[in-house]
DNA sequence: ATTTAATATTGCAATATTACGATAAACTAT
DNA sequence: ATAGTTTATCGTAATATTGCAATATTAAAT
């Protein structure tokens, strides 16, 4: 196999693990956290900063913009990246939210 | 290739690129989900809760154990399960701090 | 000791992901 | 128009992941 049987699942957690999956890969880390640092959007730049080809790094920018992650803007030659607030919220709640169940919980086996 | 190139990233990155790749797919996604719903540590029962066959889940909940997603305790002939605080946590505080730092950005370009 | 039940491991096929060289596309500047 | 710059796409090799049947392991129950 190797396909991921996504029709058992609901909707909900296939989107979810989606998103997530798209942030499972340490360059996919970096660049979110170098969006972050220079603490503005960034246009060309990223490629220079990550250790990957230029191919490389263009593949993993368009999934994570297919996940919503980032968003991009054409600017002159260049493209101008930054991160998709919106995302971070989403994930920012569901383990938020998981979090809050588990302090409610009695938890007196493990 | 196909081999992540995690040597040029740093362990920070690589580590919590792993937490979060182990919850990148909807099986476990559905796993933590049904944890959490149960509101109480689980033996057994987590193979008839999911749509997959049995060493397929059991494949899972390895890899969930080995990112430090769950726990695993022995219980006679079954293996009782329950969600780690502590993996959440590191997630909630991962996005959160995202977010705060998204909130004090210009942010004039996207 | 044998049987039953629950979970893990092995082996393997199908598919997905990662990475990059080569090339294309899109825009700027001269 | 031509040359340079930036990003995307194509093609492909190497590796990883997913899923399951078959089998092994472990502990309980008879």
């Amino acid at each position: 196999m190797g396909a991921t049987k996504t029709e058992h699942f609901t909707d909900k957690q296939n989107q979810i693990a989606t998103l997530i999956k798209a942030l499972g890969h340490p360059a996919r880390i970096a660049i979110i956290e170098y969006l972050m640092k220079v603490d503005d959007c960034i246009c060309g730049d990223i490629v220079n900063e990550l250790p990957l080809a230029q191919p490389t790094v263009s593949q993993h920018l368009k999934e994570l913009k297919n996940a919503g992650l980032i968003k991009g803007s054409i600017e002159g030659n260049a493209i101008c990246y930054c991160i998709d607030e919106k995302a971070i919220e989403k994930l920012q709640n569901y383990f938020g939210n998981i979090s809050t169940k588990l302090s409610n919980k009695k938890n007196n086996c493990c």
